[in-house]
DNA sequence: TATGAATGAGCGTTCATTCAT
DNA sequence: CATGAATGAACGCTCATTCAT
């Protein structure tokens, strides 16, 4: 976000991270963060309202992030975490079950985290578009797209990663839309969602059994 | 002292681009605009970086364009525009042929114009949610699910509006992924989304005719 | 995109001055602006020009200052509110002595404030007519004319209001001209204007004591 | 007012000024330059808007007037020529008059010009004391005070100058106080300010004719 | 550790002025 | 002469970041 890349603002959180991610100053900050960017976007999205909303000092708030970006990326990085275990779930929980229902838990997941909090999923997103490459949010969404793959290709696809990107592009972008229209129906767009998916999916390529 | 509050910075463009030479400036404007949203993304398009780019002054920038806001409508403006009239163009060309191929002539529409320059694209969407609310562009926006919504009515589907809605958003979701790849071969992408499209409408509901 | 007609720029001081550091830093910029008003005008007094005077830098100026106009306001505030002090003082002072010595005391008040930095208050009497009214420094003004008033009305004038207008601007001009032409020798002044004043008040309307 | 010292911008006019100022473009400059002044005061006086609102180009303008500060400058030298010809006609016929009604005349006179357009005499006021000395508008402003003192001299009073001087100056303060409350009624004020002026004469020092 | 005053590069924008047409 | 597009220095102001306390 920030462009002053004279000086090395590294992204990783300061601290351990492990510890940082389970303070509770870090907590109040990234609810503030996601805060401001619910209400009023990218661009209000300052370091000093973050401190200020979360109850922090402008001081501590470098303590626990290195900079603004920082904290754009913890908070990708955890709504990606969330979304990758409930993917997990919903993979190792419908792995005997029909296909059919396998897909409809995927798309259940995608549209609880994304439906929920939908300006900030859109921010998060063109946020991270202008972000230096971040490794691990990089890789957590590799690794849901990866787990949709996995599901796919022990159904028989044959290109699974490309039918896995597809699905996960048209959800989102169904998903996207309705939350910017202010859809807040679950269950009527989780319908739409699942015709188009399906769709797509009864005329993806299957490998051949012999 | 300040005269702040007094003027309000109307997002129209302050000259309407009457003789050859203005509208040369205009271009050069828009077009350097359009490269820096391009090339560097929504942060570093700065007014001052705008003109350089152009060629222009920041004087001329605002005998042409009242703020930087206009500068990005007008790209939202004009994009949408030839956006509708490749959708008008298709919908008119197929509107007595067989409706496959009226659904394959609105997506590659919408792939000609969104996988070409997907940045920009990408970057004006989330502007345009931050922008206060143009009635042109919103027009124009409307004006496409519009045409799109009349082509699946005049095809007897009984909900238009929500299919075309739920088309143009996983159309757009999926060519954003893939630009986003930096995909650009159109015939793979154009097949894959025929597929979620065309599943997607097999099962829309379609009025019933006795 | 931009932010401009969401918030207001008040013109009450950001942070109470509470801490010596602060308060410090205030004063420094109110001197540095009286300074640039008194040596350049009304033209050349900038913010970075007052900052950068004043020793701060302008993010400091910002912080302790809301604006430009807030300055301008805050010199206008404390210049009468110093003033009003004076006249308050000098009215208390006088109450049980002849109505001369009271007339002599407020006129020694009004140069002592006026002739003390003309170009100062020159500078800030205009700039006052081209802000926003303000209620503090308009009300402050206001009191100014109630205490001549009230020491006009308790020497039973029938018209003290407009007897306290027309003492306070006559004195003002002829102070103002005074200052302008580089005339510092307060005695002959007071002379002066005491002769004017005490010639407008010998024909002043007084209520008929029956 | 402007602060480009750098580059010599001379404050005369550029043509012969004797035609320039019967032009009817420096007519229509003059007087939108007025408008502006009076309705918005020195910050939106830009030349720019004094061009336009004049019907004029811009190169025009710089075509009669060498910049900005011109355009003040024979704004007041026209109102302050305007005052000079009232006052000397006002001491010419009341020569062999009662001092009284020479005095009366005077103020008048005063009124007259100052009551009319107040906002318009206050920004002239405090953008002269802005502007680099310009000789002939400072001429004529001796020449009023000079008028003044002359018609003083020839009744008998020994510091005619300095009375001049504190006569224009307690008159101009009390009519721009009055200006600015709006007073408009010139019967009252007129009344108030020969009280004024008369007590302070009353006491001024006479030659001894022995 | 926490604080928040301080910093200053850089942003969006204006406007006096020039000059090619 | 008139025009008005072009110029760019300079303005008011913000905000990511630092560091003394």
């Amino acid at each position: 976000m920030s462009d002053k890349s004279a000086k090395p603002h590294p992204i990783e959180p300061r601290k351990a991270p492990r510890q940082a991610r389970s303070n509770a100053t870090v907590d109040a900050i990234l609810e503030a963060a996601a805060h401001i960017l619910r209400e009023e976007g990218l661009v209000p999205f300052t370091t000093n309202a973050v401190a200020q909303r979360a109850g922090a000092s402008i001081g501590s708030l470098y303590q626990y992030f290195p900079g603004k970006d920082a904290i754009l990326t913890e908070l990708i990085r955890r709504k990606r975490q969330t979304m990758l275990d409930a993917i997990r779930l919903a993979a190792r929980e419908t792995r005997s079950r029909p296909f059919a229902e396998a897909v409809d838990r995927l798309i259940a997941a995608g549209i609880a985290h994304q439906l929920d909090d939908p300006q900030v999923s859109r921010a998060l997103e063109y946020a991270e578009s202008t972000l230096p490459l971040h490794t691990e949010t990089h890789e957590l969404k590799m690794a849901i797209v990866a787990e949709v793959s996995a599901t796919f290709a022990a159904r028989g696809f044959s290109e699974p990663e490309i039918a896995a990107h597809d699905v996960v592009a048209l959800t989102r972008g169904m998903i996207d839309t309705a939350g910017l229209y202010g859809e807040t129906d679950a269950s009527s767009l989780t319908d739409r969602v699942r015709r188009a998916v399906t769709g797509y999916l009864k005329t993806a390529p299957k490998v051949s059994r012999t």
